[in-house]
DNA sequence: AATGAATGAGGTTTCATTCAT
DNA sequence: TATGAATGAAACCTCATTCAT
C-alpha cells in the first residue's frame, strides 16, 4: 500500500533526503499516482504521521480502557506504547522523531502530542480526585508533559536496540513514573 | 557574531530549509566568509551543535559541583539545565531537537545524549551505591534515559512556552523524578 | 539531437567554459533533461567524444578494408580520415584536442589515441613482414606515433582552413609519410 | 620563481584546476602580489607560455645556426627540440597541449606554432631553391605543418615515458621525416 | 490505485579578483 | 618581489511538481 512504503521510505531517508521518486518505485505506482492520491510530499508525510498516530492511539486506549485503579492503567498504557513502538520499530519513531523537528509539522505533531499528554493528565487528574486532592492544571500537564517525554526517550531508546524486550522496557519506565528515582534507590519495586 | 546567526537561522527554518544565502545575510558578511570561516552546511551546524552543547554541560557542571546528597546534585542539575534552556529559548532545545532527526547528525548527537545520559547514571549509580544498594547497568542506563527524556521534554515545553519560569518547571521535574506519580498523588512533595 | 548540441557548444567553448545550460538551450530542452539522458557534464563530454570517435574509426575501417598493399591501406586511411575531419570540421579535432589536454579525460583519450597507433604500426609491421624485415616493436610504435601526430596536425590545419580541400590534404601528409622530406626535395611524389 | 611556480601548477593541474590560491603558495608570495606583477589569471598562462616557448625556439635556433645542409639543419633542430622537451618533461609539452585545446589560449599557441611552422616551411623551401626546384607556398606549409605534428607528438610520447631517450627520439623523427615509410621498410636509415 | 517526459526554481560550493592596511 | 580578509558571480546538479497521452 502507498502509505506503508512512505512510511519506510521517510524513517529510512528522512523527510527531505526521501524523494517521491523512491516513494511511488516503492509503492510499484508511478509518481503522478501518488500525487492524485495523496497529494504534496508535505501531505503525505503529514498523512504517514496521523494514520501511525491514529493506529498507536488506538492500540494504547484499547489496553487502558479495562483498568481500574490509576497505577494499572498507567501500566497498561505504557505497556501497549511500548509494545506497539517495538512492533513498528523503524515506523513510529522516527516518524515522531522527523515531525517534531521538521519545521512544517512542528504544529501538527505538536497537537497530537498534546492529545497524549491531555489523556495522561486527564488520567492523573482522575487519580488524584479518587484521593479527595486537587493540583492545578498547569502542574498536571507538567506532569504528564515529563511522562510522556520519558516515554518518547525510551521508545528512541527501543528503536534504536532491536534486542531489548517492551514489555521490560514499560516495566522500567512503569517504576521510574511511579515510584521515582527516591524510592528506586531504596530498593522498591513496582511490578504488574 | 556567526555562529549566532547560525543558531538563529537554523532554529527558524531548520537544517534544510536553511539556506546558506539567509545565515550570511543574518550574520552581514557574504557567503563565502561563511564557508571560508565554517565550512560546509553540515559542518556549520555541527559548529552550532557544539558550541551550544558545549556551553550547556558547562552550565550544568558548574552548578552540579557543589552539591554532596544525590538529590541535591539532581536538583542543581535540572535547575542549570532549565535555566540554561530558559535563557536560550530558540537555540539549545530546537538545534538538539533538530539533530536528533536529521540523518547526518544522528551520531554526532546521540553521542552527545549519550554522555549525558552516562553523567545521570553515575550519579544515581553513586547514591545507590551510598545506600549500600546496586543495581544491574542496563536498569540504570534505562532510569537515566528515562530522566532525560522527560527534561527533554519538558525543555521543549518551556521553550514553546515564553511566559514560563525555568525554576518552577525545574520543581516540578524534580518532583516527578524524585519522587514518582504515587508520591506525588499522596500529596508528598520535594522542596529544595 | 542532444549529442549535437553539446558537441558544438564544447567545441566552440571548450569544456570548462561550456555551460549545461548553453548546452541545454541549444538542445532545445530544459537541463535536468540533458542530466536525466546523458549525466554528469564529464559523461557527457565522454559521450560526445566516444561517439565522434567511434564514427571516426568506422568511417576510416570501412575504407582500408578494400586496399591489398602497405601504401595503398594507409592512403585509403588517411584520405578517409580527412574526408571525416573535413565534413565535421569543429567536431571531431577540436573535441580530440580538448580531450588530450583535460585532465579527466586524459586516460580515456590516451587509450583511443593508442588504439588508432596500434592499428598503424601493425599495418606498418605487416608490410615489413612482407618485405621480410623486422623491426623493434618500439620503433614502429614510435614511427606510427609520428605518423599520427602528422596526421592529427594536418587535421587541426584543415579544422582552422575552411576552404582546404581534405583529398588534397590527404595526398600531401600521404607524400610526407611516405616518401619523406628527402624523396619530395628531390622532385619524387607520390600519386593515388 | 613566480612563473617557476605556476608553470608547475598549470602543469600539474591543467589551467581551470589549477588555483591562483596554489600558485601563489607554490611561489612562496601572496595572491595579490601575483597579480601585481603578472595579472590575471590568463595573462599569466600566456605569461608561461610565451617564456617556455621562447626558450625552447632560442634552444632550436641556437644548434640549427651551426648546420649547413638541409638535411643536418632538420637533425639538430630536431635534436634540440627533443632535448628541451625532454629537459622539460612536465613543463613544455604539458602547457603546450593545453594552450592549443583552451579557448582563450588558441590564438597565442597557434601564432606560436605558425612561426615555428614558418621556419621548418623556409629550411624546406631554401633546401629545394637548392636543388634548384620550387614548389607552391601551400605546399610548403603543409608539409612544414605534418613535420612540426609529427614531432609535437612525439614530444608528447617523450613526455609521458621517463625513460626514453631524447635524443633516440629524435633520430627516429629524423628517419621517419627524412626517408619516410617506403625508405625505412626498405632498410634505408639515415644516421647522423 | 496511470504514466513518461519535462521543467522551474533553488541550493551549495568554488574561485578569480580586489580593498584596506 | 606585501597581505589578510572579503566578495560577486556563476556553475553544477537535484527534485517536487505537472502536462499530454
Amino acid at each position: 500500500m502507498m502509505l506503508d512504503s512512505a512510511v519506510r521510505v521517510f524513517s529510512r531517508r528522512g523527510f527531505h533526503a526521501a524523494s517521491m521518486d523512491e516513494i511511488a518505485e516503492q509503492a510499484g505506482i508511478s509518481k503522478p499516482m501518488v500525487y492524485a492520491y495523496l497529494g504534496t510530499k508535505e501531505e503525505l508525510f503529514v498523512a504517514c504521521l496521523q494514520r501511525e498516530g491514529t493506529r498507536l492511539m488506538e492500540a494504547i486506549a484499547a489496553e487502558v480502557v479495562g483498568a481500574d485503579t490509576a497505577d494499572r492503567q498507567l501500566w497498561r498504557g505504557l505497556r501497549a506504547f511500548f509494545t506497539f513502538v517495538g512492533a513498528h520499530r523503524d515506523g513510529w519513531a522516527v516518524l515522531y522523531r522527523q515531525a517534531r523537528a521538521q519545521q512544517p509539522f512542528a504544529s501538527a505533531s505538536a497537537e497530537m502530542r498534546e492529545r497524549m499528554v491531555e489523556v495522561v493528565a486527564m488520567m492523573l487528574g482522575r487519580a488524584l480526585a479518587a484521593e479527595g486532592r486537587e493540583v492545578r492544571d498547569t502542574e498536571l500537564q507538567v506532569m504528564a508533559n515529563a511522562l510522556v517525554g520519558a516515554s518518547e526517550s525510551l521508545a528512541d531508546w527501543l528503536a534504536d536496540h532491536p534486542e531489548a524486550d517492551p514489555e521490560k522496557t514499560a516495566t522500567w519506565m512503569m517504576n521510574v513514573a511511579w515510584l521515582g528515582a527516591a524510592q528506586l534507590l531504596r530498593g522498591e519495586t513496582w511490578t504488574p
